[in-house]
DNA sequence: TGTGATTAATTAATCGATTGATTAGTTTCG
DNA sequence: CGAAACTAATCAATCGATTAATTAATCACA
């Protein structure tokens, strides 16, 4: 008994990724993509198996067979989306940058890598603000709380340097991610708060990049260094 | 055949709210209360019908006597918590108040009312970031939308005084409400950002409270009045 | 290189469980 | 009595998951 289970359990597992043909990559990377849009337009829950084989044209049971259970697929496709953000982050910060131009520089990778995520960023905010679910939470708390860890360094290594005033460092970086955060999470309210066309609003729309770009950098330029006197440069820090 | 219909939708159709009776407005207390809690933690789709009852104690049944139906009792329950909250804010600023002080008792009170809406406001969020249930969707950002319309009057009104500097009004708006929704959103985020306990960092936490109106109103103060020359007085604005 | 065996990949059908909703019948109460 | 309030039981539909059977691909060996 306990013997073709065994058997069974290799074969099936499928989350083990013992599998790695490159016809099987390509259908698992199907059901992925499937599983982006669905999951980020809709939600988990709303999202049906049946629903999710169809949109990624496979049968159901490849589901299971590759991922072993829907949970389990939804785990799979916020992982690879997780991926550790601080090497990328890190050696963009290593060169010879001024804090205040290191500042600029997370701004614009940080719009460019939301903006850029489809609905991925607002799958990860609903679902770190449910009570269920607690390890995939994590995973992704964990993951954003990395890139955030660093941008405080930058907030501290300008004070040291005294070209940064004395501020709340956590809730200045919270400021900065939660403002993309809130645009990236739903187009409805954008669109209602600015008066814009869709067209004018979408993350695809690179003129609205810019100006969420711009005010971001003023605010918070603003705010890191006021009543510092520096060598007369700064203040209009542009897109990259 | 068409008759029998008829009578059964005037006696279950209980959205229209033509049942008043003090026992029946208790009951549907209840279950308002419950839907609360339980669509507040775990989402729409996760809250099964049997679990909502037993939650409000009570029979099945009476969720469709009562509300029509699961999401009519999700609308209902939406409803009574985005009541237009104009005429509140509008004539706490229609006092003499300079435009930079109503800035602070804005945030106080934006701050008072998220923390203090438990668990809704993050459920407001996840669905204005779904691609479901517009009309759902539209009544919350509608809701929304109208306080931030009159926060962005106040700039104007600084601005046309001379004493607050040209910002991007709709983006300073977005990143003082958007900072608090953050933190209200997801506490398991907020713990780890600030590596503090639960407690700490809870809403119900008065400090934590008092930090955040700290750090908004320093920040966009710095924002809207950096380079202003101001006969000496604001600038340090404390909690209310 | 061909061939038979072995494994991987895939299908249609179905599993039991749970879903939201509704029924028919009962109690409560003015 | 009669309408409103309430209950237990049940409805069809759908859920996620799994099955048994079939096809496709891979491989050892002549």
């Amino acid at each position: 008994m306990e013997g073709r289970e065994k058997k069974q359990m290799d074969t099936e597992l499928g989350n083990e990724d013992l599998i790695n043909t490159p016809a099987s990559v390509e259908k698992k990377e199907k059901i992925l993509a499937a599983a982006e849009r669905l999951f980020g337009d809709l939600g988990f829950e709303a999202v049906s198996t049946r629903l999710l084989a169809k949109e990624a044209g496979v049968n159901m049971a490849m589901l299971a067979y590759y991922f072993g259970s829907k949970e389990k697929l939804f785990r799979a496709m916020i992982e690879r989306r997780t991926e550790d953000g601080r090497a990328k982050l890190q050696d963009l910060l290593s060169t010879g940058k001024t804090p205040s131009e290191k500042i600029d520089l997370v701004i614009d990778m940080y719009v460019n890598k939301l903006f850029d995520s489809g609905r991925m960023h607002a799958l990860f905010q609903r679902e770190i603000s449910l009570l269920q679910r607690t390890t995939i939470s994590e995973l992704i708390c964990q993951s954003l709380t990395v890139s955030l860890k660093l941008i405080i360094k930058i907030i501290k290594e300008g004070q040291v340097q005294g070209i940064f005033r004395k501020v709340d460092m956590e809730f200045t970086v919270i400021s900065m991610i939660s403002t993309i955060s809130y645009v990236v999470n739903s187009p409805a309210m954008t669109r209602l708060v600015f008066n814009l066309g869709e067209d004018e609003i979408s993350t695809k729309n690179e003129l609205f990049r810019k100006r969420i770009k711009k005010h971001l950098k003023d605010m918070i330029h603003k705010h890191l260094e006021f009543g510092i006197v520096i060598p007369p440069k700064e203040t209009g820090a542009q897109d990259k």
